[in-house]
DNA sequence: ATTTTTGTTCAATCGCGATTAAACAAATCA
DNA sequence: TGATTTGTTTAATCGCGATTGAACAAAAAT
């Protein structure tokens, strides 16, 4: 049973979508959708395959399948004259990650800047701490920039 | 009131903290602690400290502080003598960050990688897509490598 | 030896997001 | 029009980690 044997790998790996997802804040069931239509050598699935495949109530179907669309993660083909829904994956910016992780930089620096502002002494061992962060942060942030070109343009 | 204004600030700075560390994966009490210990003027703070300031049971702070001593984020200060530990931040390394992101966009390739190995049709949409994800990624981990080089030395 | 201080352990509970179920709405079909 | 398919809404529940409380242990003080 070949078909059988390929589903279980598909499952295991939506799985796996489904955890790495997770762990960036997504609803598990989020995760798992967005595993589906990756994994799925079907691009577009409608709203009933994907409840039946993953097993999971029409109601979380509804809400989570709403929120990736708003986020454009998902994209909703509605066929002419049918009344179902398709849903496929969005091919997004390649570098989203990357925003994620310039954002989470820029909010470690404020965070840290103003910890030192509150600092009755600046020059205490933490506070220097956190000044060679913030200094490491802008280097890196810098280079970033230009590395984002770099690799835009290859 | 000075005094208790800055405090004031502090706990605000506190929560700002435990919101950040939270969300990449910490409990928010283990958030709250490295807040108070980054954010606290003094540097060196007994459990009973750190108890009272934050409001915790003495069962959650324990817990807590033994599992963020293990992972290096804090260190304990037994002074001779006598009985109280006192807590202080470890200043570690700067590049924590730059080895978290690299980890997930390894453990993402991973993914991409054995999501086209299952495909039937490895030209499909998504398979190209997925392709050039995991080209983007390997350009991005060699360039990070000679930015860490760059900026370690710099 | 007794008391006090300091911290640990762990069973019980709490809080809260994730999920479901079932009633409901809207569109299509017969 | 009435029946059917497709999806939405929302109140209730479930699951699970976070947190507490209280008993317990260990070390220091008296």
């Amino acid at each position: 049973m070949q078909d059988n044997e390929n589903r279980q790998k598909q499952d295991q790996l939506i799985d796996k979508f489904g955890s790495y997802f997770g762990s960036i804040g997504f609803q598990p069931i989020a995760g798992r959708i967005i595993g589906l239509l990756s994994v799925s050598d079907c691009e577009e699935l409608s709203f009933d395959e994907i409840t039946s495949r993953l097993q999971i109530s029409k109601g979380s179907a509804s809400v989570v399948l709403r929120r990736l669309v708003a986020e454009g993660r998902v994209a909703v083909v509605t066929v002419e004259g049918g009344r179902r829904h398709y849903y496929r994956l969005n091919q997004q910016n390649l570098f989203e990650v990357l925003d994620e992780f310039e954002r989470m930089c820029d909010s470690v620096r404020g965070l840290l800047n103003t910890t030192i502002d509150l600092k009755a002494d600046k020059q205490s061992s933490n506070a220097k701490y956190f000044y060679q962060i913030i200094n490491t942060i802008d280097k890196y942030k810098t280079k970033l920039a230009s590395m984002r070109q770099a690799v835009q343009t290859a």
